[in-house]
DNA sequence: GTGCATTCCTTTTTT
DNA sequence: AGGAATGCAC
């Protein structure tokens, strides 16, 4: 088959045929650049440059690489083998299950989802003897993270730590990184961080990647944090042929450690880098992009560019203000029918809000109104209970250290085994040094408990028939026998959704099936632990419901904007930091951009919020849109006028107002810390005392949430 | 050891 | 408002 180039415009070109040496396309939103990615890759094995298992192309979704690879299969054929494809963290466990005993890693190592994540978190914090009362576990995992994603090991992280709250998560880290070890599991931030250690600590192993990988494709460089930096980075020292595919605009990731400077200094990295950019839009109304430059021009910490599209004109935006968060949700369902009345596929509608919790007023809506809807994101896939529950058993079948996999099961069904008698047995384990599966295993006599007894027979003929059942056949066989199903066999709604969740897990494991028993267990649940969400296949037409993060890459003819208020989007919780609040203005970006001929923006003047009403203003980034782009249908008036906070300049002043309102022997109000008096001023730190239960600390003026009182 | 009621805590975004 | 975690009665 013969690759036509003449598919593509003369920038496109350009970045197809750069293979050779470091390349940075700048691809704005809808300017094709996921074409331009899989014409690369397909240009390359064409030319026969390299064989497919000598590039990786990296992804930022496992949906982005399913893609890509559909793409690739269509563009020269399917019988193609494909390259490396996948998400960074789906292709670091490739490497550290072929590798991965280098840093001490089993190969069948677990991989922990988030809330196992936090469970392991709770439970360092209980061998440490915190309070989870008192300090918030999900807080501290979220600071492990960012260390995780910055490469900074448990023993290094006190090194770093700044403050009472960061002493704590440097003494939380390493108690919780040796749970892990315990378990032989791993967290997700692991898996790049294990895989950074490989490469730059083993000279074999990385050599033998670098030399493997002749072509090194990365998309969405903007949202790649320290530990992906590295990463790519060290790969392609040895051949050089990096292209990284990014737009710092769309960059939307830094609360999990995206560092947009990663895509702003690439020409730093590789002074001879050969530079496209792809400004031409195929996707949206000049009116559209109109609107979205309007919003994310306003940015400062951004490189200048513009794009254009040859669909002059458009229809203008469509501002509705709601009374409240009911009305908002009804007359986004009114209108998409009657746009469907009207010819319109709902295939071609979506709508989009900033927080997952919004999604629900919309879902009534649609389900009173009957509009056929599915979300996407939301409750993932591995967060239902029952989905956590088997995957639970086969990693206990699978790594016989996984005793928090055990914890989890080992009373599902129920079958009396309380708290005690887990401690009983964790004990044993702990004296005759195995783990707590393993002595089950074992066969020994192990327990006064006839319960535990019981379960230890059913364990052992579980693990028998691991051998002998391929992946669909065993969970089959774990659900009959462990008497999951029939616990769920009571006939409510609930549990038969449940049942079919795990047929939809069984239908999912059944890719597996082939590679036989063992591997094919290894194989699937290495994948599954990284699968984001689950697909909702909705008969015919449906409207598409997520989270702008979640729509990112994705496009629709008409796209509504719902919850357009200050507080929501912008979030509050980014109104005292600047540079939070610039990543809020790219979300607009990425929102707006979605659209491909019809963007409404909604907002009700009162929300239901937290169990309690809420009257925002309407958010600035409808009034960032110039009015002649504007077209109002409900009560609207103003748009918020936030200038004030909008610059940092301003914002900077503003706090140093408040440093000279603050003087010793004021009392001040501490989100966090509580009430406390002030001791003293210096530069731009305040020195406060906040009594016996945490002290006195010294606290930034600039971004202490401090309150005179 | 299990089941129920009450409290309290949450919500930003995700691999 | 709703879900998880805790405390209390069987």
């Amino acid at each position: 088959m013969e690759l036509n180039l003449k598919d593509l415009n003369p920038e496109q070109q350009e970045a197809v045929k750069a293979t050779e040496g470091p390349v940075l396309i700048l691809a704005g939103a809808g300017s094709g650049k996921t074409k331009v990615l899989t014409y690369r890759i397909a240009h390359i094995l064409e030319q026969k440059l390299a064989a497919p298992e000598e590039i990786l192309a990296v992804t930022f979704t496992n949906k982005a690489a399913a893609e890509m690879k559909q793409r690739i299969a269509k563009l020269l054929g399917d019988s193609v083998t494909l390259p490396w494809m996948g998400t960074f963290h789906s292709i670091c466990v490739k490497i550290l299950k072929r590798d991965g005993h280098h840093v001490g890693l089993g190969a069948n190592f677990s991989i922990y989802d988030p809330s196992d994540q936090q469970d392991t978190v709770k439970e360092a914090m209980e061998r440490l003897k915190l309070s989870v009362k008192e300090i918030n576990p999900r807080a501290v995992h979220g600071h492990i993270s960012t260390a995780k994603n910055e490469l900074v090991k448990p023993a290094d992280y006190a090194n770093f730590a700044n403050g009472y709250f960061q002493e704590i998560v440097a003494s939380v880290y390493p108690v919780y990184q040796e749970i892990l070890r315990e378990n032989n599991a791993v967290d997700f931030d692991d898996l790049l961080m294990y895989t950074a250690e490989l490469l730059q600590n083993h000279a074999q192993v990385r050599e033998k990647y670098q030399r493997l990988f002749k072509y090194i494709m990365v998309d969405e460089y903007q949202d790649t944090n320290n530990a992906q930096y590295v990463l790519v980075n060290l790969l392609a020292k040895e051949y050089r042929n990096i292209c990284c595919v990014g737009d710092d605009d769309q960059s939307i990731y830094a609360f999990r450690g995206a560092n947009i400077r990663n895509i702003l200094n690439f020409n730093r990295d590789y002074p001879d880098a050969k530079v496209v950019k792809l400004e031409q839009n195929y996707r949206s109304t000049q009116k559209i992009l109109d609107a979205a430059h309007a919003v994310v021009s306003k940015n400062k910490n951004r490189t200048a560019k513009k794009l254009w599209t040859q669909k002059a004109g458009g229809d203008a935006i469509t501002v509705f203000t709601a009374e409240n968060e009911r009305q908002e949700a009804e007359w986004v369902v009114s209108r998409i029918q009657q746009l469907e009345k009207s010819g319109v596929d709902l295939e071609e509608v979506a709508i989009l809000y900033r927080t997952n919790a919004q999604s629900r007023g919309l879902e009534e809506a649609c389900v009173r109104f009957g509009l056929a809807y599915r979300i996407v994101g939301g409750v993932r896939f591995y967060e239902r209970k029952e989905i956590k529950d088997i995957l639970a058993y086969l990693r206990v079948l699978y790594n016989p250290a996984d005793d928090a996999s055990l914890k989890r099961i080992i009373n599902v069904p129920k079958r009396a085994i309380g708290p005690k008698a887990v401690v009983d047995l964790q004990a044993k384990a702990k004296l005759s040094g195995l783990s707590m599966i393993k002595l089950l295993l074992s066969g020994e006599d192990v327990s006064e408990s006839k319960a535990i007894e019981k379960f230890a027979i059913l364990l052992r003929e579980l693990n028998a028939s691991v051998q002998r059942l391929n992946i669909v056949e065993l969970i089959g066989h774990i659900v009959e026998q462990t008497g999951y199903f029939e616990m769920l066999r009571d006939g409510t709604a609930e549990n038969e959704a449940r049942i079919e969740n795990i047929k939809e897990l069984i239908s999912v494991a059944a890719k597996y099936e082939e590679a036989g028993p063992v591997t094919g267990l290894s194989m699937f649940l290495d994948e599954v632990s990284l699968l984001e969400e689950e697909v909702q296949n909705v008969e015919g037409g449906a409207v598409t419901m997520m989270t702008i993060h979640a729509a990112k890459g994705l496009e629709f003819e008409h796209v509504f904007l719902v919850g357009m208020e200050e507080g929501l989007f912008p979030h509050s919780r980014v109104f005292t930091d600047p540079t939070e609040l610039e990543e809020e203005r790219r979300l607009a970006y990425v929102a707006i951009t979605r659209a491909k001929h019809n963007l409404y923006m909604l907002h009700a003047d009162s929300r239901l919020y937290f169990g309690s009403r809420q009257n925002n203003l309407v958010s600035r980034f409808v009034g960032d849109i110039p009015e002649n782009l504007r077209s109002h249908e409900g009560g609207y008036t103003k748009a918020a006028e936030w200038e004030a906070v909008d610059s940092f300049d301003d914002w900077k002043s503003a706090a140093e107002d408040r440093a000279v309102d603050l003087s010793p022997g004021d009392k001040v109000k501490h989100n966090y810390f509580g009430v406390g008096t002030v001791l003293g001023i210096k530069d731009d730190m305040v020195k406060i005392n906040f009594g016996s239960a945490y002290g006195t600390k010294e606290l930034a003026l600039e971004f202490a949430p401090l309150e005179k009182i």
